[in-house]
DNA sequence: CCACCTTATGACACTCTGTGTCATTATGTA
DNA sequence: TACATAATGACACAGAGTGTCATAAGGTGG
């Protein structure tokens, strides 16, 4: 999500000028002052010196400027999960996997009060909560592979990694909603209500 | 969702001319027909012989055409956790209650095959896939309600919830995307993952 | 130092969703 | 027949999101 990682270094072209980080900053500030629905696209541009479009150029959506911020997040998951694998110990609980990933993705956050604030403004608008289903599409592909690897069926392994999505998503939401500083907690009660079921090794 | 239950029997004043399962069924075609995004609501309206604004009367949204049929399963479900209760079985596993819960929402279905299509309709578009969020917003509660009842902590419950919403409408989602007639064993298979905590009954 | 090329930028116009207002119409009741 | 009630839709509006296109700005090669 950074500006300046991913973009393979261009060798000519017009810089951009814009700022994305400081942008969806700025706007998290526009939404906590005046409401995220009394707060337009345009509203956000002018207050960032730019025009509209370019600020569609940085973000797709107006949701995208809340939800942006929690890639890093996701991608920390998934190196996890690719950890786990390769210290062999896939024969064991993948439990403990989905455990590990969901620590990760705590570890990977620099600032959790930001955070916090984020999922709270998700928290109060349905419109914004609703997106969690596609924001976190790429971590459900990337669990589902997890488990498929670790030896769970195809449909296990779909209801399992669509239950871990939405568990801890629900545990992120109850540590955002109040003030304890570790989210990590939460995230294991959640996780207590998940089992593997019997019959997992399926495959191979 | 039906017309004509709900309505306290109204005693004077223009009675209304427009059949929302009518406008609902018509709405869907449209979609199949010509899909989601180009049909607007101005289309339907049309096709329907009424205003843009009587549809948005009948509708709050276009999302709502396709969701609104889905209502019955939850009131089905919410009365199947009901007689669980009353049959005193609640000292045993709330599982089992989870259970006959999804199986009497697909005893409340009349006509599958329509479910089917909505399903499909709202797989394949993620706008409408994120809805379920909302959609099922009643069924949350109901559901959390009930396991509360049934002495699981607010904590235990609502993470237990959210991972029977996601994983019975991914037994869904799975369901329709292929061409079995009976859901229920998709069902009763996205709920082998989740497990009661121990140490549930903290309370009373 | 200049020409060129690539890319960012934003102005303009457009469609569609969703909402609010308000006059009109139709119907059952007194 | 008058009245109250509620459905209906015409009109207008804000805002999200998209497409097109001319322009600006900086780096690269001559």
């Amino acid at each position: 999500m950074t500006s300046e990682d991913a973009k393979p270094a261009r060798t000519s072209g017009r810089p951009a000028t814009i700022d994305a980080d400081a942008v969806a900053g700025l706007a998290l500030d526009l939404f906590a002052q005046h409401g995220y629905e009394n707060t337009s696209m345009e509203d956000i541009a002018r207050a960032a010196g730019i025009g509209r479009k370019s600020l569609y150029r940085y973000f797709a959506s107006k949701a995208d400027l809340v939800w942006g911020g929690t890639e890093p997040v996701v991608e920390a998951s998934t190196l996890a999960f690719g950890s786990f694998h390769r210290q062999g110990k896939s024969d064991g609980d993948v439990l403990a996997g989905l455990r590990e990933a969901a620590a990760a993705g705590v570890a990977a956050i620099p600032d959790l009060s930001v955070t916090r604030g984020r999922l709270r403004l998700i928290a109060e608008h349905a419109e914004l909560t609703s997106r969690s289903y596609e924001s976190l599409a790429p971590q459900r592909e990337r669990t589902l592979a997890f488990l498929v690897e670790n030896g769970l069926s195809g449909s296990a392994a779909r209801y399992l990694s669509a239950a871990y999505l939405a568990t801890t998503f629900e545990a992120w939401m109850q540590w955002a909603a109040g003030s304890d500083p570790d989210p990590v907690p939460y995230l294991m009660a959640a996780l207590e209500v998940l089992r593997v079921p019997l019959g997992k090794a399926g495959v191979s």
